[in-house]
DNA sequence: AGGCCCTCCTGTAAGC
DNA sequence: TGCTTACAGGAGGGCC
């Protein structure tokens, strides 16, 4: 569900209840999301300061001195920080109660989401190493995306997706981008000229940044830590509005499946 | 090695 | 109204 704005606006939401606190115990209430929450995290982190909360892709990674714990939202978590004898809610999976009687609490009804164990190199982690560059990085310019995309035949929506290229660009992001580089989604990547690789870079950081901005997009299940919805959505240009008129031109957004997603795009405003 | 497909799970909304 | 079905923002893993 969440993709990079929506996993950032959810850091920067929890950071602030998080800083300088110290973790009394660590409780698991459902041990089986994507993969199981590993063993003794309680005794690991029971007493650790929190030093660090970072964001890679669409990891969180919460750092203390004894390790890293790693978060991934999967498709319908979500974070809170809540005074800790607050019920909890259905699917609240994972829970960090803090010494100053707050409690961090994971909830994901469909279980796509992990909490797994980084130690002191949360980084090299097999699920964070291979990453490629965050859409803000200096590495993720043109001449990157150019190479990375020269031979291939794979759609550029769905090089958009592989985190190994670009990371933390979902379904949402990746369509929104294409059309404002002008691009339809199914285009072969290896046809993609050098000056649209440009565009497209420029409009993936813009479309990134600017969601950042709004708190990200609220569709199904996503909410801010504050339990505010995100704004991004109503600047949507083609995502989720198959059939409607094209902002810009006013012709029906097409709708179509792309390898079992959904790609959206006007075929007007896009080649 | 690249690229395609399947899979995990529940909630929601559309369709009949 | 109520039951059934399709689909959903992720992404690793298996297979060709």
């Amino acid at each position: 569900m969440p993709e990079l704005p929506e996993v950032e606006t959810t850091r920067r939401g929890i950071a602030k209840h998080l800083y300088g606190q110290t973790i009394e115990q660590v409780i698991v209430r459902k041990r089986q999301l994507r993969w199981p929450i590993p063993n003794r995290l309680n005794q690991r982190l029971a007493g650790q300061p929190i030093a660090a909360i970072r964001r890679r892709a669409k990891y969180l990674i919460l750092e203390t001195p004894a390790g890293a714990l790693i978060i991934h939202l999967g498709m319908s978590g979500s974070l809170r920080v809540v005074a800790t004898d607050q019920a909890y809610e259905k699917h609240d999976h994972f829970v960090l109660n803090l010494v100053n009687s707050k409690s961090l609490r994971l909830r994901d009804p469909r279980r796509f989401g992990a909490v797994l164990w980084g130690g002191q190199h949360p980084d090299r982690h097999t699920l964070l190493k291979g990453l490629g560059p965050e859409p803000d990085d200096k590495a993720f310019n043109t001449d990157y995306l150019y190479r990375k995309t020269r031979k291939r035949r794979r759609a550029i929506r769905d090089v958009l997706l592989d985190g190994h290229i670009v990371a933390g660009i979902g379904n949402i992001y990746a369509n929104e981008a294409l059309f404002h580089a002008g691009i339809r989604p199914g285009r072969a990547s290896g046809r993609i000229s050098r000056p649209h690789c440009d565009k497209l870079v420029t409009a993936i950081k813009e479309v990134i940044r600017a969601a950042i901005r709004a708190g990200g997009s609220t569709l199904r299940d996503f909410q801010s830590p504050e339990g505010k919805p995100g704004y991004f959505q109503q600047t949507h240009y083609v995502y989720g509005r198959g059939g409607q008129p094209c902002r810009r031109c006013g012709q029906a957004i097409k709708t179509r499946a792309l390898g079992g997603r959904r790609a959206f795009s006007c075929t007007n405003c896009q080649l």
